[in-house]
DNA sequence: TAAGTAATTTACCGCAAGGTAAGTTCCGCA
DNA sequence: TGCGGAACTTACCTTGCGGTAAATTACTTA
């Protein structure tokens, strides 16, 4: 054995495992920083690695990248379907949905901003992919809104694509509170929505425009 | 005159006026990107000059960033502060909060994101001062959300902090909307909320609990 | 018309990040 | 015991960015 002149060599991790740990950390890394201010060197450091072992089994930053947010992005679309059901929304909808999020997203709360990062260059594989995941999960969330905006009575075609918006970014909110306070679990994370949603119901003003002349 | 060899030497443009150009542009730059992704070259692209001449005016990147957040900070807590009035939240303050910023904000929507800037350097002026503004708007939303909630018969102090986080992040979101929608006025997006409130109100199921099992 | 100053660029430095080629160590196995 | 492949690093290249010193052009005024 003889006092080894470089650090070079295997560790015993097999590769699998490997890119395993890799994967876990770099979803944190980039669901936190977002892709453009993640940095490889970061990710490798997380693990107690070479940034080239990364290069070595994913490629470009941006290959690391998919392989985070596919894995992520069927988990949620899929939980999200299940959730949604076949039969139209219903006002226990929006809280079943946010349940399956939570849950589908324990122990791994940053892995949604991953599914959602601005900062992907664009035109490359990553964005497509990406959008792909957006689209359909705003497929079904339009769906959503849709049939509860008609129940509410509105009928305006922007209304509706601002209350899916809000939605999108309202569960985007609720996980980062949610990564700012580990100790709440899931079920404890969707009372909480159920709460806050009735609150918010019971104060808010009556069905008409603004209440006030809004001087 | 004859066939300049350098296109240095000034443009006419004086200091003054170019500074605010700059600062518009910075400001776009930053609100969109963020203060990490955000390039100094491109801002200095879009004015139409150099990047030195943007650190001969500003200094370093957080200097220019500085200067853009502050009249921007000033400016929000302001019509913040007096939209919200002296006595404490109604069930109208929240749609009244909401013109004002838009307002405000009409003519330079991407301001908003330069306020909550996430990718500043840690420690450095620009996150302290940014933390200030941060600190004094919270304050208000805060006494606002609390009032709200005491009316709706909730105690749980990490509701009133969910609610107030939700409560920022949605304006965020609208305002993010907002962008996407360019020529929607202030008063149509204040009109707009209102209606996606009443909806909201009506079709949220009762102030219990979890409506269902949850399974 | 020459001096002085304001506005602006050119040309550079250092650094950190993504990325690659080649080498080094360790383990299983004939 | 020695060979082959798997796991991992060293050393390097390139690019883009923040940042600075020095030069260059144009406007003003005596």
């Amino acid at each position: 054995m003889a006092t080894p002149r470089s650090k070079a060599g295997t560790k015993g991790v097999p590769r699998q495992h490997r890119q395993q740990q890799i994967l876990a950390a770099a979803t944190e890394e980039f669901g936190t920083r977002g892709y453009a201010a993640a940095s490889l060197a970061a990710v490798a450091d997380r693990v107690g690695v070479t940034k080239t072992l990364l290069h070595q089994y994913f490629g470009t930053k941006e290959d690391l990248y998919l392989a985070c947010l596919v894995p992520v992005g069927d988990r949620l679309l899929d939980t999200i379907r299940t959730a949604m059901g076949r039969d139209g929304a219903t006002a226990h909808t929006p809280l079943r949905v946010l349940q399956s999020i939570f849950t589908a997203l324990e122990g791994q709360r940053e892995a949604w901003f991953v599914l959602y990062d601005t900062s992907l260059p664009a035109g490359g594989a990553a964005a497509r992919r990406a959008a792909e995941y957006w689209s359909a999960i705003d497929d079904l969330a339009a769906d959503g809104t849709a049939d509860l905006l008609r129940a509410a009575g509105s009928g305006d075609p922007l209304d509706a694509d601002a209350l899916m918006y809000v939605w999108r970014d309202l569960v985007a909110t609720l996980v980062r509170w949610w990564i700012k306070h580990p100790d709440q679990s899931p079920e404890a994370m969707t009372r909480r929505c159920a709460r806050l949603f009735a609150a918010a119901a019971a104060l808010t003003p009556g069905p008409a425009g603004p209440p006030e002349p809004l001087g």
